[in-house]
RNA sequence: GCGGCUGUAGCUCAGCGGAUUAGAGCAUCGGUCUACGGAACCGAGGGUCGGGGGUUCGAAUCCCUCCAGCCGCACCA
């Protein structure tokens, strides 16, 4: 089947193309009736005839005859009004469909998706938040329109620190280190660590030999770094779990997986000519890119110190992802302040022949979450914000409300219902603003069930699901006429044809906002309905009428959070 | 200084491939309740879209400039 803005937008290209080949008739909802297509001024234009007349002519070749009425407004606008068998025709074939509409690609691309990427020895923390949430639809968006997601789990794994973490394992007894590990106390491992550094001149040459110990593959140094690496990924697949992503411990592939490719990034480098040696250290100076002074700045490959900087993981990573998982699309899930870094990097993957121009590689760039002072979000005592935390002060509100609310759901039901609630309440507040600006975190905002939330949407479902709890009888989706009577009734089919061109217009602009927009919008025009429309008590078709549409209504709110990763459950 | 991002209603934000009256949520005020979950619905007030200039028949949207703020700008990733 083709979708309802499909099938307008092709029969608007025919009436379009009739008058002049290759004119973009500009469709889009509309406020003032059905759709609009704003395409025939700038038409008009192009052929310097007065667009009023253009519109005419475009209207009188009668391509939109059995689909919508036409109406010629103010300069040149088309307002569709869709005809009621169109209408028809259109609900009852995505009442059949379990995709509601939106046909899988023809094309699947191979798309690498970068996301989360926490540090080894170190809490996730608000920082994770972003990359892991919206990492996490995007890849579940892909994946439903028929592309093949690989996730990459970017995971800090190596690097200086670990000279003094594996020491301070040491020094804790490796059960100990365990131990803390496993309940998820690692901020006071890294600290108390960096504190022996900082202080304990002893420490800190112990530290360094065993930065060279690690980095020279003497096998007790590597068998305690992947202790604490194999700790942090478990630790870090709990909270992946509890947040309810999809990322798996297959999906890791941390820093250190590149060690062995860096050399022959410096080596390829260098024999394309790229690489200069500037200060001491190995760089590349890609056009366009200037320091403070306005001189060319480098991407350091290779540090003065003959380590290897970030630059050069990430140009192996990027390299194995277009040459050995043979990436259609890289995309990056990564804040905006590394933006700068990752232009240079794609620059010069660029620059060295290893990004062929038909691959994009992508960041998908995002704002900070802020704090009620509008800074960076800090925690009380000025500290970073546990991941963990947030979510549990998020389930806690939750429940209480749930209990506020005189929940018939107790016990373990109860909480994982406000689990739901919770995660549901901070994925769609992380979703839902537009993805490069900052966000302000207000928790109590987020959860309070009003307004533009997730726990809104939520509530809407719950409510649908409860007509056919009610019912009681199965309903399977059957051969309905939609005639749809009243305003709302029609405006709420109106809003369940709409969701194949919003999931589009949220994947092909990497904005799972425009996801949450239409679902806002849709869980609206159906409370609007709801409140209007009687269902169990109407009869005969009537009542089939609105049992379909409020059949469509759920499985769109289901189909719609659930690739915001947001549940969506039946009672609430 | 250079680069990027931001400035839209009291607050939080959409809209920015130009276009018919600038939208939503929250808050405020006023309605609706013997119907399927009132965590709801209907309605009202509230905005010189940071300032100024320009392009256009038409600009929140494109261009220039100024102001304010945030971020990045060589060896921590």
């Amino acid at each position: 089947m083709s979708s309802t803005y499909e099938s307008l937008r092709e029969r608007l290209q025919e009436a379009f193309d009739a008058v002049a080949p290759g004119a973009d008739p500009a469709l889009r909802l509309s406020d003032r009736s059905d759709y609009q297509a704003n395409g025939v001024m700038a038409l008009a234009k192009r052929l310097g005839r007065a667009p009023r007349q253009v519109a005419q002519e475009i209207v009188g070749g009668g391509h939109l005859a059995d689909v919508a009425t036409v109406e010629i407004a103010g300069p040149g606008f088309l307002n569709l009004t869709l005809l009621p068998e169109f209408l028809n025709h259109q609900l009852g074939a995505i009442s059949l469909d379990a995709r509601l509409g939106f046909v899988e690609v023809n094309h699947p691309l191979r798309v690498i998706l970068d996301y989360s990427s926490p540090n080894v020895a170190k809490e996730m923390h608000v920082g994770h938040l972003r990359s892991t949430v919206i990492g996490d639809a995007l890849a579940r968006m892909y994946r439903f329109a028929g592309h093949t997601v690989i996730a990459r789990n970017h995971v800090g794994d190596w690097g200086t620190p670990f000279g003094m973490l594996i020491e301070h394992l040491l020094d804790l007894g490796e059960e100990l280190a365990i131990a803390t590990f496993s309940m998820g106390d690692l901020n006071t491992f890294y600290k108390e660590a960096r504190v022996k550094f900082d202080a304990d001149d002893a420490f800190k040459d112990r530290s360094r030999s065993r930065v060279v110990a690690l980095q020279s593959g003497d096998p007790e140094t590597l068998r305690l770094w992947r202790v604490l690496v194999d700790e942090s990924i478990s630790y870090f697949g709990e909270v992946y779990a509890k947040i309810d992503v999809t990322l798996v411990p297959g999906d890791v592939v941390g820093e250190s997986h590149y060690n062995e490719l860096l050399e022959g990034v410096i080596d390829d480098l260098a024999s394309a000519g790229l690489l200069v040696e500037s200060e001491g250290a190995q760089c590349v100076f890609p056009p366009g890119f200037q320091n403070r002074e306005g001189e060319p700045l480098p991407l350091i490959v290779r540090k003065r110190d003959e380590g290897f900087g970030y630059a050069a993981t990430d140009l192996a990573a990027l390299r194995e992802r277009v040459s050995v998982l043979h990436g259609d699309e890289l995309l990056y899930v990564v804040g905006a302040p590394q933006a700068q870094h990752l232009e240079m990097v794609f620059a010069v993957a660029r620059l060295a022949g290893w990004l062929p121009d038909e691959v994009r590689c992508e960041q998908v760039i995002f704002g900070n979450v802020l704090g009620p002072d509008h800074k960076m979000l800090k925690s009380r005592s000025g500290e970073t914000v546990k991941l963990v935390d947030l979510l549990d002060e998020a389930i806690e509100r939750a429940y209480v409300i749930l209990e506020e609310r005189g929940s018939d759901l107790d016990g373990d039901a109860r909480l994982h219902l406000a689990t739901q609630i919770a995660l549901a309440a901070i994925k769609y507040a992380d979703l839902s603003s537009e993805r490069q600006h900052d966000y302000v975190f207000d928790l109590e905002r987020m959860v309070a069930f009003e307004g533009d939330t997730g726990p809104y949407l939520q509530y809407a479902h719950a409510r649908v699901s409860s007509i056919f709890r009610r019912l009681g009888e199965p309903w399977q989706p059957r051969d309905v006429h939609f005639e749809l009577a009243e305003s709302a009734s029609r405006e709420l089919a109106l809003g369940l044809l709409g969701l194949p061109p919003a999931l589009s217009s949220s994947l092909s602009s990497l904005q799972p906002h425009r996801l949450c927009t239409y679902l806002f919008d849709l869980a609206q025009r159906f409370t609007s309905f709801y409140d209007a429309c009687p269902v169990l008590s109407a009869e005969g078709a009537l009542r089939d009428e609105r049992l379909a549409l409020c059949d469509l209504t759920a499985r769109t709110l289901r189909l719609g959070l659930g690739l915001l990763g947001i549940d969506a459950p039946d009672q609430m």
